[in-house]
DNA sequence: CGCGCGAAGTTAGCATCGCTAACATTGTGG
DNA sequence: CCACAATGTTAGCGATGCTAACTTCGCGCG
């Protein structure tokens, strides 16, 4: 009755959800491989049928990471009609998911280096929706007439940094709840359009 | 004569250098107790009479790495007399140096959630001086009136996104020459300086 | 002066980990 | 129907972090 089956049947997809979850609550460092198997109830050698070795397993993670970090973007994004607005909601959502997934925003963009991997970057599409934008704006004369490329740089740096800092819990954003990142997000954002002067 | 001590001399020193350039060349993930040991000509075990456990190790270089940014800030700035070229200096020195010790500046604000420690952020009195930059700026008028925490804060953000960015080989600014990496920077502050527009 | 005590090393060993090799069990397509 | 590929299993190697129990050494105090 209770006995349990030789072949696991999912066993991938097992594998790569509680991996997931156990970076996401306890930091990629925390993972094991053996735990990992223990917790699935399947021999120790059993995960590697599945993952040549921890880096692609964590590789796999990012990817999935980056993938539900694209659908909320999209999601949110559908949301909107004004392309601005648009603009500005995807910002606080990538802030967002910084601050609720750290482990796995920092494994999205550490994965770079190592691996060669590139993930957590506005993708292709989104990016060129982004350069049209602001092109448009200069050609409106809302916009100073700067290397389009070099603006949406420093906006994309801008998001990222505070979404590594919340993400890293840097102590001048440590203590933020949720709706305070948001806040945060978007004044930061608007800062960044009409500028700090300092000149 | 060849004879090793019994004991070493400045163990704890050697350690925390070895160990530091093993995370500068290699990363963090790669610092192993024993093989440093190994490298030190000294037992296993040695190093725990020095540094509890391994991330006490850590946290010492991370400490080291932070000071030496900061000297390196330091350093920088006292060759400015202006305080707006100053404050443009320093970011470049900032991403200059995540650039060039990428596994450093990871490791000086990964340490943030696991240990506590905040280390990689403008230190109290550099940050003061910003804040005092920025007021001046708004009653003289050049600086749109908002939280000078906010402003400083989004400036913070900047850099640091850039410095991330250039630190974990994003994509978009991967290839850069040292060179390239400080144009960015300025150019990127600029814009943040003259506001983006958009609106 | 010498001695004893604490700091700084050593050796040995435990538990765990990543990973591999060799073998076992399946269910599925030819 | 049955061979074979896919997916598990067990056993084990070498490395790691860390601890315990012991040794060596140098410094300060009676």
């Amino acid at each position: 009755m209770g006995d349990k089956p030789y072949h696991h049947g999912g066993l991938r997809e097992a594998l790569l959800d509680a991996a997931m979850r156990v970076v996401d609550s306890t930091g990629a460092d925390a993972l094991s491989m053996r735990a990992l198997a223990r917790d699935l109830d399947v021999s120790s050698a059993a995960p590697f049928r599945h993952f040549a070795d921890k880096q692609v397993l964590l590789d796999a993670i990012a990817a999935k990471a980056g993938e539900e970090l694209d659908l909320s973007l999209d999601h949110v994004a559908a949301e909107c009609d004004d392309a601005l607005t648009q603009f500005r909601a995807m910002t606080v959502a990538y802030v967002r998911y910084a601050a609720e997934h750290p482990a796995l925003y920092r494994l999205i963009h550490e994965r770079c280096a190592p691996s060669g991997r590139f993930l957590g970057q506005l993708n292709d599409e989104r990016r060129l929706k982004l350069i049209t934008l602001i092109v448009e704006g200069q050609n409106a004369g809302l916009i100073p007439d700067a290397d389009p490329e070099l603006v949406a740089l420093t906006s994309e740096a801008l998001t990222h940094g505070l979404a590594h800092m919340i993400a890293d819990r840097h102590p001048r954003v440590a203590g933020l709840s949720s709706e305070d990142a948001r806040k945060l997000a978007l004044a930061a954002t608007q800062l960044l359009q009409s500028g700090i002067g300092l000149a």
